[in-house]
RNA sequence: CCGCCCUUAGCUCAGCCUGGUAGAGCAGCCGACUGUAGAUCGGCUUGCCCCCCGUUCAAAUCGGGGAGGGCGGACCA
């Protein structure tokens, strides 16, 4: 594969890459390495499989990819994920995210899986931290990390060392990119300002769009009806999606079409599959679409009603998300991982 | 170690002084209108008033004790 085509999988339903230039360079070296961390607190959500998803990407792009449980980091975000539970969110986060990996046709077996305690706490690591704690100033790393860490009038210390943690993470990985959602662009830019004082090569960073939440404006991580769950059953999806806020016409912030662009198109063309969206006979008979960009063209035209758009739409995802949903059926592992939830 | 402040609906808070069957805004839910949702109308739900003990006919409210959280002071050989 050509370092163009390789650019291009990486770089694909990207919101941002930091920078272009370096990007291109690295991709003409042999091995280049990813990585994303996530904290296991919350139950993972459609938000996590569309970052997932582009996994498969770097894996087609021939990228050696490392997903990061970052234990630690859960619970140094003010705590949530009490430290007695970071071992069985642990376990709940990779088993669900090998799930969406396969789902999206990728192999899991190709990712390298850490959890943060495995190298968090060595000598090595902490003395680097150490170092950094001491040339970092406190409002500097409030704003790196003013996005992810959970916001407070009373802010622990943990907040703080966890944006230097995660910095130093991309060179403890021995990562040439660090890949998140764009909230995370804060922390990465601090990494890039201040791994160089210390040694170590700046990062590439590729950042992925945040999805709309489903009832408008931005997706609320508490409420369960701003987002699908990877857990929601079918009839669920059906009436999340149905009851999503999605006007005529409208790009701008409608979770709907978001969905498809990120999540749905990209595995559908994997497979091989076109978008077919049931439609009365009355309003113009079924429709099929190969390419999102076509979607989205008639649907901005008027040509494709959302109630119609809606009903495809609760049905491919709730394909999607069967099979992820029937691992964890009969398994013990959510309950253990969210307790008093259940 | 000392002092002060806070704790009431999912969230932000009012009520406490002057005891009398707990409120507002937001959120949520349900209808109407839209071939979806939203917006807009109309309606509705929600509570260990942090815990314990006491005073009282009656305590969110008064008194005592305790817990959790916050702020400040002191100590600085």
């Amino acid at each position: 594969m050509d370092t163009d085509e390789r650019a291009r999988l990486v770089g694909r339903n990207t919101e941002e890459v930091v920078t272009e230039e370096e990007l291109e360079a690295l991709l003409g070296q042999p091995d280049p390495s990813v990585y994303i961390g996530y904290a296991p607190t919350g139950e993972m959500h459609i938000g996590h499989f569309t970052t997932i998803r582009k996994l498969a990407d770097f894996l087609e792009a021939g990228l050696d990819v490392t997903v990061l449980i970052a234990d630690l980091h859960a619970h140094l975000d003010d705590e949530k994920s009490p430290f007695d539970l970071l071992d069985a969110r642990s376990r709940y986060y990779r088993e669900a995210i090998e799930a969406m990996v396969e789902v999206a046709g990728a192999d899991p077996g190709e990712i390298e899986f850490v959890r943060g305690t495995e190298f968090e706490l060595s000598e090595e690591y902490t003395l680097s931290l150490y170092r950094m704690m001491a040339d970092t100033t406190l409002s500097r790393a409030q704003r790196a990390g003013s996005e992810v860490v959970r916001q407070s009038d009373s802010p622990a210390l943990g907040g703080l060392v966890y944006t230097l943690m995660q910095s130093l993470d991309v060179a403890a990985l021995d990562a040439d990119i660090a890949y998140g959602g764009i909230d995370q662009r804060g922390i990465y830019m601090l990494a890039r300002e201040i791994l160089p004082d210390h040694g170590h090569e700046k990062p590439v960073c590729v950042f992925a769009p945040l999805l709309s939440g489903l009832s408008g404006g931005k997706m609320s991580a508490s409420d369960e009806s701003s987002r699908l769950s990877l857990t929601d059953d079918p009839d669920t999806v059906r009436e999340k999606i149905d009851g999503a806020y999605c006007p005529a016409g409208e790009v701008e912030e409608n979770g709907v079409l978001e969905y498809l662009r990120y999540l749905v198109f990209p595995i559908l063309d994997e497979r091989g599959e076109s978008f077919v969206v049931e439609r009365p006979e009355k309003y113009g008979g079924d429709l099929a679409y190969e390419r999102y960009e076509a979607l989205e063209e008639e649907f901005v035209s008027g040509e494709l009603h959302p109630a119609d758009l809606k009903g495809a739409t609760g049905e491919c995802l709730a394909d999607l998300l069967a099979p992820i949903r029937e691992r964890f059926s009969g398994s013990e592992l959510l309950a253990e991982a969210y307790p008093e939830e259940c």
